[in-house]
DNA sequence: ATGCTTAGTTATCAGCGTTCACTTAGTGGT
DNA sequence: ACCACTAAGTGAACGCTGATAACTAAGCAT
């Protein structure tokens, strides 16, 4: 056992990822139906069958592609974060999110694959893959709350404002996740991401056409509110570049 | 012409009726892509290019189908507010946003259809009923929040908290929509709109199960929150019924 | 060189939207 | 009552989809 991959695994290796850079681009132009394996094996100069060697079924290649999506949006957003000092912790969370938002905007299709509605057919994995990788996107803006909240503690919401049965649903998530923070504190958090998140969908499902031509300004809006209420408006700057300009591969 | 509905005519007003309830049906079913004119045609003991005498495509159907559903919201969450005073304001919106709610959470995929990704293979109607739909919806929430504005104006955010971007953007709806509102009320308006679609949004596609287990709890926090921004929080009051036992055919 | 594993093929099945040619049933005019 | 017209519905066909079974060809280790 000199190398743990032989000329097959080097060539399997690339199928595999040949298969998913088609469906993926497949996916773009087509929507989210478009993932057909025909499709994809025709362009592939191949027979359908054949992708049966590389996913059980059609579903296993979707939950691959969701995977992938995660990995590409987590890293976009680390990428941000990390372009920044690591105690300017405020414009540290200002640019994960932009970059969320870029990712997002650029990438509906699969936006609608990892925070839209279900799709039709799919059945998603009992494995718990993919609540493993949402749970590590989720980590991203949750990580950089909790150091802004130790750095310098925000004003807290009184409980008796929420509701007592989200206290309860809070508390247990809390105490799931390591539970160092105050149940308002995390109530907050959710709230924010609640926000961001109505933000962000509103816009790229094209919902919000009906009263805005553009989904930045109404981003960058929320996105300085949010940051009033973590108290780090001080870092709130405007972003680098145009948002429309912002984006790539 | 004696009567406007020959015999043939009440048979194909029913027909279209059948067609569209075994629509529903598996449409709540099967999900988003089990709208099949085949099957649909099997169910009602026909064939499947019968249907094009009803319909001239598939999309059409599926227009036909989210007419309704913005129909069927509507109804709901206007039947919601008349059944209060008409000068308790505070309690018609909170009763209105509920049945907002109640219904989404009721019918997720119907949800989905209006407010969530596009749907794969369909194509939108070029001649803007989906968008008059829309406008009706958002209707009632609109004149709810000019009431309210024009009964008692609560506290605005200052306009330089406002991307000036934004704000253009703001001003061109308002104008567009009649504009007896200052801008910064309308942006309050468009804020809190997104603020309760993400939370039912994330709420319907199961996308905040990661740390609650229910999304009511949430949406009387967050309602209650707006309830404050608007200063009517003397109206706000717990649901008639627990969340869940709401709902219906 | 032999035997096992993997990659990929063809053939086939059931289901989908859509079109075309055709039959049947209902309607209005004379 | 009859005739012409129209609408409703059928059956066959085309090309597309995911999926399975049986089979061939290539790669690899012993």
């Amino acid at each position: 056992m000199v190398a743990e991959t032989s000329r097959r695994d080097r060539h399997r290796e690339q199928t595999v990822g040949e298969i998913k850079q088609i469906a993926r681009r497949q996916l773009t132009e087509v929507g989210t139906g478009g993932i057909a394996l025909r499709a994809i094996a025709r362009e592939m100069g191949m027979t359908a069958p054949g992708l049966y060697r590389y996913y059980a079924s059609l579903d296993d290649l979707i939950t691959a592609l969701i995977l992938d999506c995660y990995e590409e949006v987590v890293t976009a957003m680390e990428q941000a974060r990390d372009a920044l000092p690591a105690d300017s912790l405020g414009a540290r969370l200002h640019a994960a999110s932009r970059a969320f938002r870029t990712w997002s905007v650029g990438h509906p299709v699969e936006f609608g694959l990892i925070f839209g509605a279900p799709l039709p057919g799919y059945a998603r994995p009992p494995e718990g893959a993919l609540e493993q990788a949402g749970a590590r996107f989720a980590g991203v803006f949750r990580d950089l709350f909790v150091q802004i909240w130790a750095r310098r503690p925000f004003p807290l919401p009184d409980e008796s404002s929420i509701d007592p049965r989200l206290v309860e649903q809070l508390e247990r998530y809390s105490a799931r996740t390591g539970g160092r923070l105050p149940v308002t504190a995390v109530y907050l958090f959710v709230a924010c991401w609640v926000r961001m998140y109505g933000a962000v969908a509103m816009e790229v499902f094209g919902r919000i056409r009906w009263a805005l031509e553009e989904g930045g300004a109404l981003f960058e809006t929320e996105l300085r509110q949010l940051a009033e209420l973590l108290g780090i408006t001080e870092e709130y700057a405007l972003p680098p570049a145009p948002s429309s300009a912002a984006g790539g591969a």
